[in-house]
RNA sequence: CGGGGCGUGGCGCAGUUUGGCUAGCGCGCCUGCCUUGGGAGCAGGAGGCCGGAGGUUCAAAUCCUCUCGCCCCGACCA
């Protein structure tokens, strides 16, 4: 390929619509450009990183088993009818009618689709296990894109569905992609960490989360110092306090006037924030109810949901809190309320704690459980920070922001008994089939592998998904011995099934340089007069900005030496 | 959806508060000359119904109303 003829237009300034590294050198290295809010097109070079991302999945998946098929983004609404998901999916699903009026979407994951494809074909045990595969556009009505490709609304995703008998095999199924996950994203250059995940909307029991850590990253994940265990916030465990030693004390009520928040209780008491009961009223399907926790912890409302096994939980709005409470917002407390209260393992241990005492004004002091207050449950329901204790081990928490690039879950047989996937085992009796699915952001990880691997000048590709290996640039292209050597070169590198790029423009060199340095070729050899008098070349290594004189004869076999390692 | 900000040539912006000459600047683009080891120089040129619609006015990029789009924070989310 050559740089006058690729469809590949550089940015010198910054678009003002990037906030994010990655994203600021996708637009300006000509990978891509914006189509609407969260939807973005993809130009030749973006499209061979993608091409090598895939082509890199592809390989793992397909040795651990995998069959790649391709299946349909338009979707029929009945199937997701029969999963339950055409309702609970809510907002974020693309909808569209056709002129029948017949009802369909776009689908946004596809388990659906993929188990009435294979419910129509397995019959017999002996047709599993099965891992189909695709990598295709998925569509989400996200409430806000972001971020460049990181978070838009429609992306590339690799997703993987495997079909078992039973639980034995979904465990070898599950491990086998979660070995595959860790070799593709190595291989990619990523550095990525496995942690335990929340299995939202996909349902099911287990799930890890692929995380390439940052400070760009959405997710928030906590992991212990001293032992494996790693989690997202949404999911990781609490353990329990041990409970406080000391005498109850009576209650008391302390006048607290406008003190409706922890840190301006802190403030006035003078005492630890974890003394104090947090009280927060939610409408937990419609039904208000108390979650109870440490006055320096926060609730985890996926948590809670779980506890409560609700279907829809919204912190109450003001006027329910004072209907229940009696007080406004910022004096409730446990003390006398009527609703159920759900205590996090923060409070059950507390002795003589201070709540709101549920009257405006005032706080309550010497607050004790299960004589001043009983809760209906006792459980995890906090979200787990920094510091915090691990629950496998004893040791310390600590937090890091992390971008989620894949996911596996256990779906069990959530999907193959809504809809009727079933298989008869040797016995000839019928049984659902166990299924797990796995997946990839593939486009999200084009830009992951941005934000690990970048430099003030653009840029530096991990040989494994650059989009071209070398990058060829004449000083003076117009010079006839440079574009002689340079023409020379660019033959022999392209024999060698090395890809290769010349830069023929007629620029000056910095435009050429800057260019190159931008998109992130890993090789740059430049044909100069200096050397090439001698017969030699530079080449100059991206990644580390180092440079080395290597003589013009030597150059395919020292790229290839280099490529190879 | 709540809060904030922005739409002026391909990109980045000024001009809008206080309406008034022909709508400007930098970069990029085209032609020519010149130059060639880190985004050169000179000369000439193309390109904008100022996001859209309606209104006020002698006069609107500028004021008013409506509308569309984009970005940021939040809630939400694989």
């Amino acid at each position: 390929m050559r740089v006058s003829q690729i469809y590949a237009p550089t940015l010198r300034e910054v678009p003002a619509e990037a906030e994010l590294v990655s994203h600021q050198y996708m637009l300006r290295a000509g990978l891509m450009r914006r189509a609407a809010s969260g939807v973005y097109s993809y130009l030749p070079l973006g499209v061979r990183v993608l091409q090598k991302i895939m082509n890199i999945i592809r390989e793992e998946l397909n040795r651990a088993g995998g069959q790649e098929i391709l299946l349909p983004i338009i979707q029929p609404a009945e199937l997701w009818h029969e999963s339950g998901r055409w309702n609970e999916y809510g907002e974020e699903m693309f909808r569209l009618t056709d002129r029948h009026q017949r009802e369909f979407c776009l689908g946004p994951t596809h388990e659906e689709i993929v188990t009435a494809l294979v419910r129509a074909d397995v019959r017999s045990y002996k047709q599993l296990p099965l891992m189909l595969y695709q990598i295709q556009n998925k569509y989400r009505d996200e409430i806000r894109p972001r971020f460049g490709v990181i978070r838009s609304r429609e992306f590339i995703m690799k997703d993987l569905y495997s079909f078992d008998r039973d639980e034995e095999g979904l465990d070898k199924s599950y491990q086998a992609m979660y070995d595959a996950y860790s070799r593709i994203f190595s291989r990619c250059g990523l550095d990525t960490r496995p942690v335990e995940a929340d299995t939202g909307a996909i349902g099911g029991d287990n799930s890890h989360e692929f995380m390439v850590l940052g400070d760009a990253g959405e997710d928030l994940i906590v992991y212990c110092q001293d032992c494996d265990y790693a989690a997202n916030v949404e999911r990781a465990e609490c353990a329990p306090f041990e409970a406080e030693e000391g005498s109850w004390q009576s209650l008391e009520e302390i006048p607290t006037p406008n003190v409706t928040t922890i840190e301006k209780l802190v403030e006035l008491l003078e005492i630890d924030a974890s003394r104090l009961i947090k009280t927060m009223i939610y409408l937990a399907d419609d039904k208000p109810i108390a979650a109870l926790v440490s006055g320096n912890n926060n609730i985890n409302e996926i948590k809670l949901k779980k506890v409560l096994q609700c279907d829809t939980l919204v912190l109450a709005d003001a006027g329910t809190i004072e209907a229940v409470t009696g007080a406004p917002v910022g004096f409730a407390g446990p003390v006398g309320l009527e609703i159920p209260i759900i205590a996090d393992y923060s409070v059950s241990g507390l002795v003589n704690a201070v709540a709101g005492a549920n009257k405006a004004d005032t706080h309550i002091a010497n607050v004790n459980i299960n004589r001043d207050y009983i809760p209906t449950k006792i459980a995890d329901i906090r979200e787990a920070k920094a510091g915090d204790k691990c629950v496998r081990c004893g040791g310390t928490f600590t937090s890091a922001r992390g971008t989620e690039v894949g996911q596996v879950f256990k779906l069990g047989t959530k999907y193959s008994k809504a809809l009727k996937a079933n298989f008869l085992d040797e016995n000839g009796k019928e049984q659902p089939i166990v299924m797990g699915c796995y997946g990839i952001g593939v486009s999200r990880t084009m830009a992951a592998i941005i934000e690990q691997h970048h430099d003030e000048d653009g840029i530096c590709w991990p040989i494994s998904v650059a989009p071209f290996h070398v990058i060829i640039v004449p000083v003076s292209y117009k010079d006839e011995e440079q574009r002689a050597a340079a023409e020379k070169l660019y033959e022999e590198l392209n024999a060698a099934g090395i890809e290769v790029i010349l830069d023929d423009r007629n620029e000056r060199p910095g435009v050429k340089f800057k260019d190159a340095d931008l998109i992130g070729y890993p090789y740059r050899i430049t044909i100069g007069p200096k050397q090439l008098q001698d017969g030699n070349a530079e080449l100059f290594i991206r990644s580390s900005k180092t440079k080395v004189v290597v003589p013009l004869s030597e150059i395919v076999q020292h790229i290839k030496s280099l490529l190879n390692r």
